[in-house]
DNA sequence: ACCCAGGCGGGCG
DNA sequence: CGCCCGCATGGG
């Protein structure tokens, strides 16, 4: 178990917030501890104020710290976004509440089945839906921990997603995002090359992306974001549409473009830090409709 | 019994 | 383009 001092981190908000991490990984009820598989192994973290201690088996410890130094986002400039995307007083207060939630960067396979899995749908059902196909299609492990053994699974593969059948992935409890998820994951175990996007603009990868699938405007920035962390982007879902209409625009309603390029504007190259407060602030004060 | 969930694809004017 | 509809499923 080693441990780096960090800070502007809270690992419970950002493990919490809907990203890759809340759908795969496990947490304790406290929130301060985080469990994923990664590699062939489980990886641990554990938060402690300004601590942040991390384990893993079989992961050479330097490795291991890259690991989670970029998984959590801590080599991101807080206090540098936080002065470019607290424009205003919404903004300020979001900040102040959810102080310490960073943007993730996860796998981008992983990333890009967990939020085909998240249209119209709930945390708790894609959360239980992508355990479901862990539990069906993932490698088993085995990780020792204090002398005691212990059996995980790895995420599916797309080669092991693709070999199902929709309706026993349906049995998963996918729905009809089965068939999504089974025509994507064979795009991408054949010629689809999702590392390639990483080295494209934010653009590029996207139109490419909105090729899959079960992907389109809003999924497609989710993965751009929290799979290739390019925080450029900013996802429009219903939650962050009728927060900006509501706080932006006196409530008057605005095609995606416009919101997309209201948000290219305010706040720029970090505009999808931005969406992640936005939306967890406008949810806590209950902007609904 | 209903209603909803961080959308998307397809069809229409 | 903009609009409308259907969609699997489980929890409130």
């Amino acid at each position: 178990m080693s441990s780096i001092r960090i800070e502007n981190f809270n690992l419970k908000y950002t493990v919490e917030s809907a990203q890759p991490l809340t759908f795969f990984g496990n947490t304790n009820p406290s929130g301060d501890a985080v469990s994923y598989p990664c590699e062939n192994d489980l990886v641990t973290v554990y938060q402690q104020k300004d601590r942040l201690s991390y384990f893993s088996n079989i992961l050479p410890n330097t490795k291991l710290k890259n690991e989670v130094v970029t998984r959590f986002g801590l080599s991101d400039n807080l206090n540098k976004i936080y002065e470019e995307i607290g424009t205003d007083k919404f903004m300020k207060e979001s900040i102040s509440r959810y102080s310490g939630m960073r943007i993730t960067q996860n796998d981008h396979w992983e990333t890009t089945l967990c939020f085909i899995l998240s249209q119209f749908n709930n945390v708790k059902r894609i959360r239980g839906i992508v355990k479901n196909l862990m539990n069906m299609y993932g490698e088993i492990g085995f990780h020792f921990r204090d002398g005691r053994e212990m059996s995980f699974r790895s995420f599916p593969t797309p080669e092991a997603i693709a070999a199902q059948s929709v309706s026993s992935l349906m049995q998963c409890g996918a729905g009809f995002r089965a068939k999504y998820i089974k025509a994507t994951a064979e795009m991408c175990a054949d010629s689809f090359d999702l590392k390639r996007l990483r080295d494209k603009s934010y653009p590029d990868a996207k139109e490419e992306l909105l090729e899959l699938p079960g992907v389109g405007d809003k999924v497609a920035d989710c993965i751009l974001l929290m799979g290739y962390k390019k925080l450029g982007a900013f996802p429009i879902d219903t939650w962050v549409k009728r927060i900006v209409e509501r706080t932006y625009f006196k409530g008057r309603k605005q095609s995606l473009r416009k919101i997309h390029n209201f948000a290219e504007e305010r706040f720029g190259r970090y505009a999808g830090y931005a969406q992640q407060y936005i939306f967890w602030h406008g949810r806590s004060l209950k902007m609904i409709a």
